[in-house]
DNA sequence: TTTTGACCGAATCGTTCAATTGGTCATTTA
DNA sequence: TAAATGACCAATTGAACGATTCGGTCAAAA
């Protein structure tokens, strides 16, 4: 294991238990048991460091929607599966979720680019499937990208803001079958 | 014109200009011309007050939606240009947008509770519109509670999110196209 | 009886100064 | 000689504290 990535796993422990400002070089450094310096060798600052740790966790929320999306399987249940695990990954992954609480109590800069950055990935991912499935004739021709953002919006209301203001929450079967009579019956031939 | 009514005008006055957080009670009784205790003889404390301020602004705000609603015109219709007309109410009402903004810049509990209260009252408008429709056999059967959330929080992020994200804004025509091809698509008998 | 504004405890604000931080680089280490 | 280190520095942050302000109360005034 090389020093660059024991210092991107020490960052990574740290950004995860205590967010990105109030993480520490000093601390990265000691965790990593290398000199502060040697940190701004492999990254040009803080920052940088955040942006390659976020890279990797996008990555990884990729690919555990990929897991869940099965060859053979229509449109709608891949693309719940794959919105479904992609917003469970906002509250399971540590970082991610200890993302979204510093964006809503301190908005620092760094952390709104990260929050935009992954739900452009999401809109991105679910577009490429739009297109896939389109192209291979299962639903309707439609701009992928403002369906995919649709989906992703409307996801993200009905899993996370709809508790928010609602006692009751919706189950998962619930909300496929919302959706199953309103948006993806839109993009049914 | 009595002197509630004018404590009323001077608090809507000063938490417009000002915010809640930055309106003092002795603010609202110089504007008012009165004594700061004679404020507390018609509300019980500021919350109250500005409650009673806000209940009057959604008023306002349904008032000005009711006014776009022609009678005999599709539910799209008339479903697109009431959210649209009350989306509008959120920047162009001076209490509303600086509500907004001490939303995100504070997070004043009262405040958060005011947009939750307007959010509320913009779904069950629509709630209303939608069990009319569906009463007329004019659109399909759906569950009205949800389908408004998912109006609300569709037309939500794509005249207000899509222009953080992007830089390029969507057109009325545009966004009023869309959703003619996904949401209200699925509405259709 | 109604209105007022001085009063009060709690909260907020502005100021000061010590502590901390991200980044740098002379020195040390390999 | 190249890589690693951690003391150093300017800028920022945080803690402490006294002054001020605030929401609400109520005795006094109108």
């Amino acid at each position: 294991m090389d020093r660059k990535q024991e210092i991107i796993d020490a960052a990574t422990k740290s950004f995860s238990l205590f967010g990105y400002k109030a993480t520490t070089m000093d601390q990265v450094a000691k965790i990593a048991n290398v000199g502060k310096g040697t940190i701004y060798t492999f990254f040009d600052n803080k920052e940088v460091l955040f942006q390659e740790i976020v890279i990797r966790m996008i990555t990884e929320m990729k690919q555990e929607a990929a897991i869940v999306i099965i060859e053979g399987k229509s449109f709608q249940e891949n693309a719940h599966a794959a919105l479904m695990k992609m917003l469970e990954f906002r509250e399971t992954h540590q970082l991610y979720a200890k993302i979204i609480i510093e964006e809503k109590e301190w908005k620092t800069p760094a952390v709104q680019l990260v929050i935009s950055q992954v739900e452009k990935a999401i809109v991105k991912f679910v577009k490429e499937k739009i297109d896939k499935y389109i192209a291979n004739g299962e639903i309707r021709a439609v701009n992928s990208e403002l369906v995919a953002y649709l989906l992703f919006k409307a996801y993200l209301a009905f899993v996370n803001d709809w508790n928010i203001t609602h006692e009751k929450s919706l189950s998962e079967v619930e909300i496929a079958e919302f959706f199953q009579d309103t948006i993806f019956r839109s993009l049914a031939l």
